[in-house]
DNA sequence: ATCATAGTCGTCTGCCTGACGATAAACAGC
DNA sequence: GCTGTTTATCGTCAGGCAGACGACTATGAT
């Protein structure tokens, strides 16, 4: 490495940007807060902030979700997008990763900004409540943000991190459990593969998916108590298992 | 996110470091530099350096890969670690892609640090050149500066940035054609498995990993040619195909 | 009572993998 | 030249898993 005169190496900003994903009404749904002030002003983005002297990345990003949503986060182990092992058989609090780092030159007009975004895998929630300097937030199916027909497309490079997110969600629940991020504490086999539907944008058969998922040790574990629900038989409950790898993977359907 | 007054952020500095792999004597190697100054002077290290003001994060890896090692970069597509097809057919030049950003505040005692991690994979390379500020380079097995009995550990969190690297490695060669960019322009089967078994450091069975990369479309595109080699029959010469997605994929065995 | 809806259990077939035998084509030493 | 050794390549067989799909169950709605 170079010598560390601060003289010698430019100034950057260091900001984490956030691809909160839910499932709402049997789409995948991405987090957005509307811009107060320029550049961009008026326009959507993904929710972020600067990242403070004392804290880590990891932190810096609890922090915004937790502003942004009041959503407690439960922190992957690693930065490893490979798959490391980490506690979140827990379903209180989401899931939380480092997705990727966006540092062009030219990402934000005013200045050298590299940001580090990270993926938030969620269950569904009530409505965002917009907090710190956000004038608004909403929860958008991710088509509507990706390929806006009305309105303006995301600000900055946020349409490319959020799509870079949602891969990263659609090949992660293929061999982890991590599908039961978006469920809540207690979900049935049913509401689960809705979730892999959902994030697929594919229909699965139901035979074929319950096999599956309860065929596989230790992703699913039953909670002994049933779904009362309006038409259809109720419904075996299930928590997440301890299972964080699934051997072998669910399949994600070709075309 | 916050208004923009300078005075409002912290300073940070960002760097790139290098996880350097390649396969040399059957055994999983990582380029090191030998530190030239304080803190850990004369301790070994991950090669890296300041990102400058008029490159992104992709192109200052390159510069450092290049300064330390002579190699031109084949930048994978973009950072989206779950398999953003790429052009990474070619052989000449190494894979290239981002691993991950670490930025604790105390990883630098300095200063505060950010560095994005970035992964390259290169064919066995003739001796490294010490070049910029390092006062030495090595290929040398990564068990040996994971675990380091005799000299002292890697610098800085280097230790777990390399942890991470390989394990990207060793999981991305399982879906992905990238482990014949480990292999020089023309190989054999025999010689991807030995890539294989030197990054997973598992023996595999020759007739069906024969079997099995022959047998996957696009991985292989046979070149016509045979080696002339002691000892043994004469093997089939290979180019990578232009397949980047390996489905169904490798698969790692078990224990 | 009947229908619609959703969940759960089985069956069957094809594909892939792991284990492993057999053959092929080079080299080394006698 | 013959034999043993090494590496490459082809085949065979059994087990496991996934996709397709039939059948049955348990609720609410009409």
């Amino acid at each position: 490495m170079s010598p560390y005169d601060p003289s010698a190496h430019p100034p950057f900003a260091v900001t984490v940007d956030l691809v909160v994903l839910t499932v709402r009404r049997h789409a995948l749904c991405a987090l957005a807060v509307r811009r107060g002030e320029s550049p961009y002003q008026g326009q959507w983005a993904l929710p972020g902030g600067f990242v403070r002297t004392d804290e880590n990345l990891a932190e810096a990003a609890a922090r915004e979700l937790a502003e942004e949503t009041g959503l407690r986060a439960q922190q992957s182990a690693g930065t490893s997008p490979a798959g490391t092992p980490g506690p979140y058989g827990g379903s209180n609090g989401a899931h939380l990763e480092q997705l990727a780092t966006y540092g062009d030159p030219d990402r934000d007009p005013r200045m050298r900004v590299v940001s580090v975004a990270h993926l938030v895998l969620a269950p569904d929630l009530p409505a965002p409540r917009a907090g710190g300097d956000a004038s608004g937030a909403r929860w958008a199916p991710i088509d509507d943000l990706l390929q806006p027909e009305q309105s303006a497309p995301l600000a900055f490079d946020h349409a490319r991190i959020l799509a870079d997110g949602v891969e990263r969600a659609r090949s992660k629940i293929e061999y982890s459990s991590l599908a039961t991020a978006f469920c809540p504490a207690e979900f049935t086999v049913g509401e689960l593969r809705r979730v892999y539907e959902a994030v697929w944008g594919v229909a699965l058969d139901p035979r074929n998916f319950h096999r599956k998922v309860t065929g596989t040790p230790g992703f699913l574990v039953p909670t002994g108590g049933t779904t009362t629900r309006q038409g259809g038989r109720p419904a075996q409950l299930f928590r997440a298992g301890g299972a964080t790898l699934l051997n072998p993977p669910m399949l994600r359907p070709e075309v």
